[in-house]
DNA sequence: ATTAGAATTTAGGGTGGACTAAATTATTTT
DNA sequence: AAAATAATTTAGTCCACCCTAAATTCTAAT
């Protein structure tokens, strides 16, 4: 059974690559979770890509599949247009960061090769997209990046934004609002226990933020 | 039967448009032989059209479909993106106009309001795609355009060229590299009859055409 | 008015992709 | 080890969209 990537399968290849992070496989259930689809029908997809051929995913019933070369290659694709689109819709059509996924999440499925080129070209070959994720390069290769949170910092720690992990527009805004944003630095001023609030430094403002908004910024120490 | 836009209704409506420009009906082998589908799979379809509400054609057995109020409007808006987003792949993206079309037409069904509004801002609310065509405004009214062909001048006519209607790439890069492109003047010098040729000076260039090129070409005479 | 040919529709099928409800399997708790 | 709970799969549907082959209907020529 061959297949052809379509829209639903790139979308479900891209989940899959981003919950099985650290060589887990991703379960059916986070799935369903990710892409707001049912379990059930979760179980389908994976079945027909595991027997696509080549198959895209390896499927072990009730252990959630982990994805195969093939998969990983047209995941990293994927992310790349992905990734390479965000940046371009924020660098050169002003779209603001919290409104740039939705309209990637469309694009990166009917784009040509052509189109993919051209924009990574008119933006200098970027290594980043807006929220701070590495863009995997032509070759597919990503970036490995570093995954401190800014939860975990202590005063009077100095730190340089990295990228931030949200999804929610609301927060998205809010964060940009206070500078929040990949490329920022800050420092710590103070940390309260308990609460886990942290005292953040950042253009000579001051501001506390708890760990709901901090966990969800990642940072490099410097 | 509510009815959501999809992808194929949506280059349906584009087609039964371009074909009952005269306010005749299209055809469902017309529309097969348009959309490289077979004839009974288009006429599954002019049912749905027809019976979605509102409604976006009136079907006749038989006797083809016109678009409804509603499925005008709906043509004339996926019509107004595609030719935006030609005109944006070429000025902007430096697409050649053989390559624009088919980008087009995949980019057409995914954009956001946002997204055709800013290209459209960027490129100064452009009136015609690189073709010639006219593009609809805002309001979805299509500015109405001479349709004079090239192959029906006679020396000593003087014209510009406002559109050239053609889909085969192979013919489109032909005229690119002879100037044969919206916005060129040109003096016909001779005619020859029986063949139709015609003699063409453009850019102090002498060419002879054919009537298989010249019917292309739509010009207005000055 | 009949009839041949062309256009169109019907009948029957297939694929991708989603859903709900019910059954099953795995895991955790007791 | 058994029972409760959670995760997953199966079974059965549905919808959009396409296909081919066969039947029907329209149109135009005789
Ligand atoms: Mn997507
Ligand atoms: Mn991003
Ligand atoms: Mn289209
Ligand atoms: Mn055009």
């Amino acid at each position: 059974m061959k297949i052809t990537l379509t829209h639903a399968t790139e979308d479900y290849l891209k989940a899959i690559y981003a919950i099985s992070v650290d060589g887990a496989s991703a379960s059916t259930n986070a799935l369903a979770e990710r892409l707001k689809i049912a379990p059930a029908s979760v179980t389908g997809m994976l079945k027909r890509l595991a027997e696509a051929s080549p198959p895209h995913v390896d499927y072990r019933k009730h252990h959630g599949v982990t994805l195969t070369p093939e998969g990983e290659r047209a995941a990293l694709k994927i992310i790349r247009r992905h990734r390479l689109l965000e940046t371009y819709l924020h660098e050169m059509l002003g779209f603001s960061w919290d409104e740039v996924h939705e309209e990637a999440c469309l694009l990166e499925h009917v784009i040509s090769e052509r189109f993919e080129s051209r924009i990574d070209e008119l933006l200098g070959h970027p290594t980043h997209d807006p929220h701070g994720d590495p863009i995997p390069d032509l070759n597919l290769v990503m970036p490995q990046e570093a995954s401190v949170r800014l939860s975990a910092l202590r005063p009077p720690q100095k730190a340089t934004i990295q990228r931030v992990d949200a999804k929610d527009g609301d927060l998205l805004r809010f964060l940009e609002g206070k500078s929040l944003v990949p490329g920022s630095k800050l420092e710590i001023s103070a940390y309260s226990p308990f609460d886990g609030n942290l005292t953040i430094l950042l253009n000579q403002q001051e501001m506390i933020l708890g760990p709901t908004i901090t966990r969800h910024i990642f940072i490099e120490e410097n």
